[in-house]
DNA sequence: AAGGTTCAGGATAATGGCGA
DNA sequence: TCGCCATTATCCTGAACCTT
């Protein structure tokens, strides 16, 4: 995963209008919206460099909707980034981090989730996709089957209440007969379920449809650097 | 019509091999 | 070690096409 400063000027400026853009208009600009703004003459270029961003993890892509763009890391200096603004809670709300997902380990996820002041995270609008921060809860990741995924252990992942999920979509899920929560990416193929890791060496698990149990989808990745 | 994707091909930078 | 050259990778342009 690079750094923001590693990336090219236009990597760094398409980030600064992404963040610019969803900050005034609430969602995210098109990619001609994006090349305009970044001198940028050809949306196969501007193509070619969010997939770049999409690679190096800074943003997330939807392939099956316009504006599909989100960003799932922070900004230095941008009008995200993670820090106390003038509007404060508003447009960072808080989100409860409410546990870990540990291989072997069940975690309870209630519904409505709690958390003390001191384990509530502050997220900025933007990283949740426009989904009431009220809906999402944060949990800390133990253990690697998501580093291709830049996922790594100790990371925190934010995710969305719901108990349906898509092909492709990185999710929480409730394993009954395991009587344990793991994070894997979604497939749905037939009457069974493919939880697959991000990881070269790990084998994707198979299990039947009912024996499983979406409990929410990542919306973004936060990480202390230190 | 707006917005996104794909493709062929060109320019430039980075890298590696080789001889002096 | 240095300079030259060939190869490869990266980034870009422009246009056509596809999807919603």
């Amino acid at each position: 995963m690079k750094s923001f400063s590693k990336l090219s000027e236009r990597q760094r400026n398409i980030l600064r209008f992404m963040d610019r853009y969803f900050d005034e208009y609430g969602y995210p600009p098109t990619i001609r919206e994006i090349g305009e703004a970044t001198d940028i003459f050809s949306t196969s270029v501007v193509n070619y460099n969010l997939n770049k961003l999409v690679e190096h993890g800074f943003i997330e892509r939807s392939d099956s909707k316009a504006r599909g763009l989100r960003l799932v890391r922070a900004i230095p200096n941008g009008r995200n980034s993670v820090r106390k603004s003038e509007k404060g809670a508003e447009r960072f709300p808080g989100v409860p981090l409410i546990g870990q997902i540990v291989a072997g380990e069940p975690i309870h996820i209630p519904e409505t989730a709690y958390a003390d002041e001191e384990n509530m995270l502050e997220i900025p609008r933007s990283f949740l996709g426009g989904v009431n921060p009220t809906e999402t809860y944060a949990l800390r990741v133990s253990g690697d089957s998501m580093t291709d995924a830049m996922i790594q252990d100790g990371d925190i992942v934010v995710l969305r209440h719901t108990d349906t999920a898509q092909n492709g979509d990185m999710v929480a899920v409730w394993l009954t007969d395991r009587e344990e929560t793991t994070l894997k990416y979604f497939y749905q193929e037939g009457m069974r379920v493919r939880l697959q890791p991000a990881h070269p060496t790990m084998e994707p698990i198979y299990v039947q449809g009912t024996d499983c149990r979406v409990q929410g989808k990542v919306l973004c990745v936060v990480r202390r650097v230190d």
